[in-house]
RNA sequence: GUGGGUGUAGUUCAAUUGGUAGAGCACCGGAUUGUGGUUCCGGCUGUCGCGGGUUCGAGUCCCGUCACCCACCCCA
């Protein structure tokens, strides 16, 4: 008979179980760090409403994303989670308790091309504070914080969370008298990393029509930089000038003065006047977060405030402060470059148990014994050879095998063997149990995500 | 959407100026009866992406097509 070949689309990633249980523990992490903050998690449908996913209209959503028919429905695949979130929050605002906190980890789908690191289907790990008319801006100054806890939590020490603010930016063009071109300046000064100055010179002026002086004065605002607290004494020079710049200086201000309190050390945090990033909706303050070692595959965690969230969908004014984690994209990253660390143990169960007697009452009570007491276990009765099934042990990595024959079945005793050292012992099945408890504790103890 | 590249066993790749396909890894089996990972021996697999053309003859040249990859755009 002929067979179809199986194949995944390109952009979909795909893993193997062990790799997969590394990702699974990647998200735990996340999961826990979140909740350390005080957020709630949250799930969303997949799939919405065009009407509801389009709202905002126009860009770059629309181009990309998944978008189908079933029946009369006029159906797509969320894009992001931001704007189910705003969705959400509008039917629900009643319903909900303000500031709203909640944390999100699920896929989304972007139809653009495939890459390096990026893909049309993914996960994200989004956390947003949502105030219901005004939100403190010491909210923009917390999220660092997560976002160190996370990756630190991780095991990554060579990472760069870069925050800068939109009204320090447009407060600065305004100066210029350039506001109509905030957008474009924004854009083309956010690649200056990428494309040198010079090049970005060229733009501005030629492309967007700044004159010379004015692209000059741009290159020098941006230029600034050094410490955090450098880069804010430099700013305070443009004091006065503008008042949504100086509001923006104030609040990126509150986010450096705290960083010590919040436990973020400065050699992981720098102020980037370059960044504008992420979506247009962005008002305040925005973030982005580097690997410093792997900057070519662009951000892995990204975000910012913005003061409307879910103008769409309701009268109210909901302000928020939020980031997205790359997920899928950072997990590719870490594989790519081995930093996932070979020793963590990715067995789907800690115990394979091998009953070698016609009676399996023993290994199945064996295997009983050790659940009850939170061990992984697993009974391998399948008629295959006794290698075969050690063949099974090594290749998944179960760290304990246990055999049950005759011998240890008579004498009351297990016998059970150390797939690491290699070390077998033979006690009571109380004891083996303790035994491999202790074990266990052993070899996860500091097995960090990375290494 | 625009530009470039590549398509050969499960996988990574190789195949002299066009002459009907190989290697490593992986996988499977064996090296005496209840012990894996190392070693040794043996074995398996391909419509050479698909369709057409040139040619005595094409994996190797030409056209088309599809798929994948890379860059841009944009972004996690």
């Amino acid at each position: 008979m002929a067979v179809l070949k199986p194949r995944t689309l390109s952009g979909f990633m795909e893993l193997l179980p062990a790799p997969q249980q590394q990702m699974e523990r990647i998200m735990e992490v996340i999961r826990q760090s979140f909740s350390l903050y005080g957020f709630t998690p949250l799930d969303t449908p997949i799939i919405e409403a065009s009407e509801v996913l389009l709202a905002k209209g126009g860009g770059e959503t629309e181009k990309q994303i998944y978008r189908f028919t079933k029946g009369d429905a006029d159906l797509s695949l969320r894009f992001d989670l931001t704007v189910p979130l705003a969705k959400y929050v509008a039917m629900h605002y009643s319903e909900l308790s303000f500031p709203f906190r909640r944390f999100q980890i699920g896929k989304v789908y972007r139809g653009e091309r495939a890459q390096r690191g990026r893909f049309r289907e993914f996960y994200q790990a989004d956390i947003d504070v949502i105030g219901d008319g005004k939100l403190s801006p010491i909210n923009d100054a917390e999220i660092p914080a997560i976002i160190y806890r996370v990756f630190s939590t991780l095991g990554l020490n060579r990472f760069q969370i870069r925050v800068n603010n939109r009204k320090i930016l447009n407060g600065f063009y305004a100066m210029l008298g350039l506001s109509e071109l905030s957008g474009e300046v924004m854009r083309t000064v956010d690649k200056l990393e990428k494309i040198g100055e010079a090049t970005v010179r060229g733009i501005l002026v030629d492309d967007l029509g700044v004159p010379g002086e004015k692209a000059d004065e741009i290159l020098k605002f941006i230029a600034i930089s050094g410490g955090s607290k450098a880069i804010l004494a430099a700013l305070e020079g443009y004091r006065g000038r503008n008042p949504l710049f100086d509001e923006g200086l104030d609040e990126l201000s509150l986010v450096v003065n705290y960083l010590d309190s919040f436990g973020v050390p400065s050699e992981n945090f720098v102020v980037d006047l370059t960044i504008a990033r992420g979506l247009d909706y962005y008002t305040g303050t925005v973030y982005e977060t580097a690997l410093l070692d792997h900057p070519e595959v662009g951000s892995v965690c990204s975000g910012g405030r913005y003061d409307n969230l879910a103008e769409y969908y309701t009268e109210k004014e909901l302000p928020g402060v939020g980031i997205s984690i790359g997920l899928t994209r950072l997990f590719y990253v870490l594989g790519e470059q081995g930093m996932l660390n070979p020793d963590l143990l990715t067995a789907p169960t800690d115990v394979l148990i091998l009953p070698m007697t016609e009676d399996l009452g023993p290994a199945i009570s064996f295997a009983t014994l050790l659940r009850q007491d939170g061990i992984r276990a697993q009974l391998h009765c399948e008629d295959k050879k006794f290698k075969a099934k050690m063949s099974y042990a090594d290749k998944l990595r179960i760290p304990y095998v246990v055999f049950l024959g005759e011998d240890e079945v008579n004498s009351g005793v297990v016998a059970c063997k150390d797939m690491f050292s290699g070390e077998q012992t033979k006690l009571a099945a109380v004891e083996t149990a303790a035994l491999i408890k202790a074990g266990l504790t052993e070899k996860n103890k500091g097995a960090v995500i990375l290494g």
